[in-house]
DNA sequence: ACAGACTCTGACCGATCGGTCAGCTAACTT
DNA sequence: AAGTTAGCTGACCGATCGGTCAGAGTCTGT
């Protein structure tokens, strides 16, 4: 892999792990076994890295809201997201953990108000007809939990990176989201 | 309350929400209306004032934990617990954010340590017996997404701090998470 | 009136932060 | 062989970091 992309995923994994504010140049250099001046001459700031690193995953959270449309009030359209959302999140998932739990703190950094735009979208994708207070926790559980599990650093199963391992983590987490968000019969009209 | 309250309490609130090191000394004293110097007068380390904000609440969990005791594989254990552990998350929600958020990178910090040992009899609680990758998942979609939801600031209704939204917000939470850890027929001897 | 404790402060410290810049080296072009 | 470019570097910049310290103001007990 390029050296540019080498520092790109360095720079997601240490945002995700330490947060945006508590990585700096220096570190993402010294992993890299470069210099920072390096790390600045392939990308332009500190905050272009942070662009470089959840920009594609917040494309592909844009392409599956906009292609999923206007199934959304019926149990089987949540389903159908439910299955793209998992494989979204088992692709991106230190880009998901990062935006989500510090989407709230770095609110002036334009990809990240991207990021929050886009939140907001998949939260009134699930709360249009209903808004009860438990539909609600039901969603943030769901979404904040999912992106937690994902970024654990384990010794567990989760670890590996084997091709079983990973269908049964899907298999899991299309489950377990499908209780949270599409429950046999659900009130379409609250 | 006192100023060495009203610090604890800024100091939690900051952490939380920019996490530990993008919280500077100079940005409490500010919101306290205090000096830089004034802080370090109450606390004597940046690392102090951590442990003052997070370690009430990591006192109730060890205590949760421990009161509950053996009766672990039964779902009856499993609901009474999530029982409290409800209530622990109502009332110290930002910490127990932090210590779920900021576990992983704050590794030699003692108090964030002692977080960390707690979290894995947590984990241990809930997957003694069994330990299939779905329980796994379940466990950490609970935990993660139970402090995550809990901290997002927003307009909804979880904001206001009337008596009545609270009950509500407890009873579903207290349901969801019984769907996910205590489900109807839990599996003792996976 | 004096002493001592409590609270708070500005000045200052070395270290590190993100970022700039001139210049080095190696590879490719003409 | 000369020129161009890409990749990388150390030296340096102002700002901010966590933390130290001597001292000022206030308040209480004697």
């Amino acid at each position: 892999m390029s050296t540019h992309d080498d520092l790109r995923d360095i720079a997601l994994t240490e945002f995700a792990y330490a947060g945006y504010a508590g990585t700096s140049l220096q570190r993402i250099a010294e992993i890299a076994g470069l210099s920072k001046s390096s790390v600045l001459y392939h990308y332009e700031s500190k905050e272009a890295l942070l662009e470089a690193a959840v920009g594609p995953a917040l494309d592909r959270v844009a392409a599956i809201l906009d292609a999923i449309g206007d199934a959304l009030g019926t149990t089987e359209g949540r389903r159908a997201f439910i299955e793209q959302f998992v494989d979204l999140l088992l692709e991106q998932r230190l880009a998901v953990h990062m935006f989500i739990n510090q989407g709230q703190s770095l609110e002036d950094v334009p990809v990240i108000d991207r990021a929050n735009d886009l939140v907001v979208r998949l939260s009134t994708f699930f709360a249009t007809s209903v808004s009860s207070v438990e539909d609600h926790l039901r969603f943030g559980i769901a979404l904040g939990g999912a992106a937690y599990v994902l970024s654990v650093k384990q010794d567990d199963p989760l670890a590996g990176e084997n091709p079983e391992t990973h269908a049964q983590v899907r298999a899991a987490l299309v489950k377990i989201l499908t209780e949270l968000l599409a429950p046999v019969s659900v009130n379409t009209q609250g």
